[in-house]
This record gives C-alpha cells, sequence and structure tokens, in this order.
DNA sequence: TTCGAATTTTGATCCAAGTCAATGCGGTTG
DNA sequence: CAACCGCATTGACTTGGATCAAAATTCGAA
C-alpha cells in the first residue's frame, strides 16, 4: 500500500495530514486491491469484516438472490470510506464499475488502531454513519417510492456527489450503466429508461449520449423526487 | 439514567461487567426517553447525531414521506444498540411499540469516550456493523423479494431473535401489526395478510390468533425467504 | 468514415401487488 | 358475557412496473 493512497485517505477524512505513527501501523495492517472494469474483487476472507477506502475509481457493493437477481447497495465513488457489507442472509461482492483501486483494513484492527487518536476515530465514526444513513434512506426509496422517484432521487443525489453547475444548471457525466441504475433501484433498465424519458419531456433535466445528464429545474427534480424542497 | 440500564448496556455488548471509571463518564453523556406505546420519541436535537439503546420493550425507527407513506427501517428489540438514523433526504423518527426505555447518547462524546477502551470500542463498532448489514439486506430485500420471501424473510429474522424452540418447530409472539410488518417491507397489510395464508396453507406455519407464529418447517421456510439454506 | 456489437429506447402485453370494499375475529370494557 | 371497536382476513377489480420483442442510438475499432 502506498503512502500516497493512506494520506488520500486521511486528507478525506480529516482534511487533515497524516500522523506519522498511524501511517505505518495502518500500512502494516491495509491490503490493496487493483479491480479492473467490469471485475469482481478477489477479497478472500468472507470470513472477516473489512473496512475498505476507494483510493481511485468507481466500484459497487452487490447482493446476490438466486436467478440473476441482483441488487446494488451502494455505489462507491473515490475517497469513500465504508465496511464492506457481510451476512448469513445474502451473499455480496464488491466489482469494479471502472477500473479502481481499493485499500481493505480488517475491521477489528483498524478500530483498535484509530481508537489511539480520538479525532481520526470521530471522523471514521461519522463517515460510517453517513454511509448507514444512505443505507437507511435507500430503504426508503426501495420500500415506498415510485419509478419516478426512484430515478429523480438517484439523479439528485449523483448530482449532489460528482455534478458541476453551469449555466443551464448541474451537469455530471454518470460513471454507471442503465442496468446498475436498475440494479441499485430496484426496478429494470427498461423502466429506469421511461423514466428518464419522460424526466426530459418534463423538461427537468437533458441528456446527451448515454452518460451526459443535465438537471434544468433543481426545485422540480427534487419534487418529483419526494425529497424536502 | 440508572446504573442498572447502563450495567444492561455493557453484558449485552461485552458479556462484561462494566469498568467503573466508564459508568460515571457515560452516565453523564447520556439520557433516557421512556416512550408509551404508539407514541413518538421527544428528540430534541435534530441536529447532533444520537447512539441509542433499547433498554426495555420494542421501538421502532420511521422514514416519512408524504402521503402517509411511510417505511419502518428497523425494528429495535430490547439491548439493541444503534445509530439514529439522520438525512436531508428523509425524515425519520423513533416510536414506541410497546412501552419502552431507551438511552440515547450523542454519537460523537460517545465515541471519544469509548474510544479510550478499545475491547469497549470494538465490542460498540460490532454492533453498528450488524445494524448496518442489517439495513443492506434489508435493501436486498426491498429492491428483489417477492411478497412471499418478504413476509418469509421477517418470519425468519424475527424467530432467530426472540423464537422459542418446541415441538412443532418454533413459535413466537410477533411483537408488532400487520401494519407494522407492511411497513417495514414496503408492501400493503391485505398483502401481509395473503402471504400468512399462503404459508399457512403450505404447511410452512401455523398461527394462533393475531400474533402467535409457529414455523413448523425450518428449511421450506427459508426456501420460501431465498435465503442460503 | 463506416461498421458492428452493445446499450438504450420504445412499444405491446401481462401479472404481482395495490386499492377498494365487505366480512370476520379477538380482546377489552362496561 | 355481550357488545363493541380496531385489527385482520378475504374477495373483486385496477394498475404500475415487469416482461417480451423490436427498433434506434451510441461509441469504439477498423
Amino acid at each position: 500500500m502506498s503512502d500516497n493512497d493512506l494520506q488520500r485517505l486521511f486528507a478525506a477524512l480529516l482534511h487533515l495530514d497524516l500522523p506519522k505513527s498511524m501511517t505505518s501501523r495502518l500500512c502494516a495492517l491495509g491490503g490493496d486491491v487493483d479491480i479492473k472494469r467490469g471485475a469482481a474483487a478477489e477479497l478472500d476472507g468472507s470470513a472477516a469484516r473489512f473496512i475498505a477506502f476507494v483510493a481511485e475509481g468507481v466500484a459497487k457493493f452487490v447482493g446476490h438472490l438466486g436467478n440473476d437477481r441482483e441488487q446494488v447497495v451502494a455505489f462507491l465513488l473515490a475517497n469513500d470510506l465504508t465496511v464492506f457489507p457481510r451476512s448469513d442472509a445474502v451473499p455480496y461482492s464488491l466489482h469494479g464499475i471502472t477500473d479502481c483501486r481499493v485499500l481493505t483494513f480488517p475491521a477489528d484492527a483498524f478500530i483498535r488502531t484509530i481508537a489511539a487518536d480520538p479525532d481520526l476515530a470521530k471522523a471514521v465514526c461519522e463517515h460510517m454513519f453517513v454511509a448507514f444513513d444512505q443505507s437507511r434512506d435507500m430503504s426508503v426509496l426501495l420500500g415506498r417510492k415510485t419509478a419516478q422517484e426512484r430515478v429523480a432521487t438517484f439523479l439528485t443525489s449523483m448530482a449532489e456527489r460528482i455534478g458541476k453547475q453551469n449555466d443551464d444548471g448541474v451537469s455530471l457525466s454518470l460513471p454507471v450503466s442503465r442496468r446498475e441504475i436498475a440494479d441499485s433501484l430496484g426496478l429494470t433498465i427498461e423502466t429506469v429508461s421511461r423514466q428518464f424519458t419522460e424526466l426530459r419531456e418534463l423538461g427537468i433535466i437533458d441528456t446527451n449520449g448515454r452518460s451526459e445528464v443535465t438537471i434544468l429545474d433543481r426545485l422540480r427534480i427534487r419534487e418529483a423526487a419526494a425529497l424536502p424542497c
């Protein structure tokens, strides 16, 4: 694991430089995985619990049911820090959406190490809590939102994470395919596509090619997403 | 907050007695809330993040969308430790299902305090991770499972938490109404009811009154729940 | 610049679960 | 212990999103 990656981790967590003593300890602990676009990560120990930090690229956690039923439980963008999901009920895997590099730490040792620095512990917990809250929000979306609300919610949240403000509104380049969107929203690709079309016809978004989207009307998309305005 | 409740917290977390120094520090930090059956908790600071420990009774976290759409994101049974959900996207609240008593700690101070004891920190994190994993499993259920699979999954997981083995199978007394089950599974009460009937007709469960359920066939209910057998 | 495979969009039809409307039951209260 | 009220069940019908099936785009590679 490179010092450089660890520095990024700490910058992302704390907006602070990395204490020297921590570097070496975490270096010893962690491993890093390179995942190719479309490939699944080779993670040995399904036994142990892992913390993951995305140093570069975009990845996803996928839960698998029989019969090709898949559910994306999280998109991981660069600098995201979260726990690898582990459960007796559902097998999960980590996939690269683009080529990416992920740092992994065994959770027990990681916790023990960062507990020595209260500010660091607090920052790590805060990141975990945010990821946890996103998962709860996802339950509300999956349990109760309509197809249009789901797609509008997805676009809003992506815009907040990777959108760039410009003259027309907020533009973003979706790093994920329609299938991946569908698999994260509990819909089919066809339904996602129809909702893109409808939002475009309503004048709420504009699209260009497969992945370029501009949100033209911030208020109306939040309304369409059943989000508080 | 009573010493007794704190002892329970630590017993639940660590299967260990509470270190003296921690007691007083956590006592100073925490508050406790009594919630009546059916009532919402009076939690002041929507601003701060809270850790909750259920000392007694059964409670639920509920996410609210407009138009009476509600999603239960977690049932909290006695001894559960978790984070109060907080998000800009969805307003959440804590409701008593039975009369209950919940200890609450501001997350920042709580983390800071327990970080002093690595074993304790590890145990707390482990509880958080389990709750997080349950939330991810819930996303898979809500995104991809059929009504029958959802109800069977709910019964299986309740049986694991509060079921008693007996001659016929595993019996449990559901602490929640059909509406609450429906609101947690992203279904309507009618659909939940129909699935109870169908599972009964299939000989997988037996029911008695509104809340007594016996799981007659562990393997078949797991199959019906799309769980690994 | 064109070609071709993969992805996306669009259209037609179907079905699982929702909605609406009685009816039935359990448990509480006078 | 009867009568009531809220909860649960059942039935009839509707519907949003799934499925199945083409057509149209996109975009990388030749």
